[in-house]
DNA sequence: TTGTGTTGCGCAAACGTTTGCACTAAATGA
DNA sequence: TCATTTAGTGCAAACGTTTGCGCAACACAA
């Protein structure tokens, strides 16, 4: 905020008694300028804490260097999930010098694609993105790498274009959070989950599939709903819960449906976690709010975010190769609360 | 993203036979073109969709135009009153052709300083901020409204300079809450609020007390308490609850420490709302996950966020006076469930 | 002496605008 | 008729860099 006084290599140059040729080859480090001048310019120039003006620079080399600002769109906002995200972001962001331009897409194709072409115009360094659900075609991700933006997914990945991601261990969070409950002495897990065309889905599903399979249960198909929201389960788990051999254990793909069978449970009479065990994911505000608390999957959204930014910057500043796709991983942690026995 | 091949006003000029300088001052309307030549030169440079290279422009100018992005300083981000006002705000900036940047303070004076320092770098066009709780200097934020910069402040404002705010109605959110309570039949009503230094809880408590004045009842010292987190609740609401004339009603300034109350309340055998009835105030994901839901008011962080940008963005376009100071008041609603009784 | 390098630097054009000034031609006034 | 105004346009400098090219000075070899 501090005016400069914005001094100009021609002033350097008027200080010296050259041109300002030299100057700009001197600060360039031209092999071109003998070594003392080169070296006395320089010092001159950091000491009067000269800066270069990025408009002229740019206005010669007719490109725009590009800013320290990385671009990260979000399917909403008001999620915790995804807010833990963007906090992981910009904390890993702020400790390398950048900033973070952010955007939702509230799920829908169009804006995505509207997101994208804004934040090239606004010269973002890269983007981190989690695709929306009506997102099928991905020309816009596809272009934003052929003009050398780098690009990172999380959670939702993009299976069109190859490119780096973090995503969190939905297998082993799942595997973890089931085995969980079969040691705390369900016999019969049910699994409310999305639908398979989602990666994560899939993830959780075969998690939840090979914990029960490993300790010698079977996978049964009437134990299964797919069920992503409060609503539809509180709908939906009556129907399993009237069932005479009734799961005694449910492993939901979110908090927010394992609340809403928490209360169903409840509301019919049944003692959690006595008569029935409950696990969500994401660990979340809900989830040290509902009574019992919940047992849950702490997704590591911040660390998730922090993962993602680093991949980011470590391309944007060639410290590894901007071609090279990574993906990690992030480990979950299972958060034993009140809804389950152990 | 589509690469505009980039014409240049020297094409113009070319293509109509004429000097740079006439295709200049025909585009910026000059007068001294005749009118004819104008409209032509005007005409082909839109068809020909020609966008003037800002750049170049801003050399000329040694002053560059100030982006479309707007700086969003939020205290902390996973805070779901805070995330509903950045998602808020973001909504209203697409809508007028704006991006947001985002940064957390952490609470942190020297953080804040920090970012309004690197979003005044990064030439942001205004900047919307609820300051830390650590800031008592507020040079940073003067300085910016001085370079020019509008500043809009929202949720805690700052008192140290005359900008504009936008706030939710606190004094009648709490004169609502409590007096929904009385008419349920509360005729004791604690308060759980945190120190007056801060604007909000003295207009929360403002509308605590005359709530209970206006319907004929007394403000009590011993049925208020410095209180705003939940495991501070969990240790004080005791010491309430075991009064032999023990409060059966309780407003608490968040969610959280109103759901502390609740389960306090209800493990010491109590039942709410039958004999405890409790209201809360943000009506984030936590209200919805208790049990009983939690009655609360909705403090309505989308049009705070919204009313903030809206203000900012008018500013910035001149459609309002910069100088002038706008003051919005975000009305509350009054959200009913299970912990009260109705 | 001439030829051939090498070293160190400056000139000037270029990037795409804006703008003060000057110039021409036509119109107007006395 | 000549002086003055006016309208319409172009020249060229300026903004702060970068960079191809050329030039001077000197060294060294033949």
């Amino acid at each position: 905020m501090a005016d400069k006084p914005t001094m100009t290599m021609k002033d350097i140059a008027r200080e010296f008694g050259i041109s300002v040729a030299t100057v700009s080859r001197a600060l360039s480090n031209s092999p071109r300028i003998s070594i003392e001048k080169r070296e006395a310019i320089q010092r001159y120039a950091s000491e009067h804490n000269f800066v270069p003006n990025t408009l002229a620079e740019s206005l010669r080399h007719s490109k725009v260097k590009p800013l320290k600002i990385i671009g990260v769109i979000l399917p909403e906002m008001v999620h915790y999930y995804f807010m833990s995200i963007l906090a992981g972001i910009e904390e890993e962001a702020v400790k390398r010098g950048y900033r973070v331009m952010v955007a939702q897409s509230n799920e829908e194709y169009e804006r995505e694609v509207r997101i994208c072409k804004s934040f090239y115009e606004n010269r973002v360094c890269g983007i981190i993105v989690s695709q929306a659900k009506d997102t099928r075609d991905y020309k816009h991700f596809q272009q934003l790498i052929d003009q050398g933006l780098p690009l990172v997914f999380y959670d939702r990945i993009c299976t069109g274009v190859d490119a780096s991601r973090v995503v969190v261990d939905d297998y082993m969070g799942a595997y973890n959070a089931v085995t969980h409950l079969i040691e705390c002495g369900c016999k019969r897990i049910a699994f409310f989950g999305s639908p398979m065309s989602l990666e994560i889905s899939k993830n959780r599903y075969n998690g939840y599939k090979d914990a029960l399979l490993k300790h010698g249960m079977t996978v049964e198909e009437r134990y299964m709903r797919f069920c992503d929201n409060r609503a539809d389960a509180e709908e939906i788990a009556p129907e399993l819960l009237e069932m005479d051999d009734r799961p005694d254990g449910f492993f939901a793909v979110n908090d927010d449906t394992a609340i809403g069978i928490l209360y169903t449970a409840k509301h019919m009479g049944l003692r959690v976690p006595e008569d029935v065990q409950i696990c969500g994911f994401t660990n979340g505000d809900r989830a040290k709010a509902s009574d019992p608390m919940l047992t849950t999957v702490e997704q590591r959204g911040r660390k998730v975010g922090g993962q993602a930014a680093d991949i980011l910057i470590s391309k944007v500043e060639g410290l590894s190769p901007k071609g090279k796709v990574e993906r990690r991983i992030v480990k979950t942690r299972l958060v034993v609360r009140g809804t389950t026995r152990e």
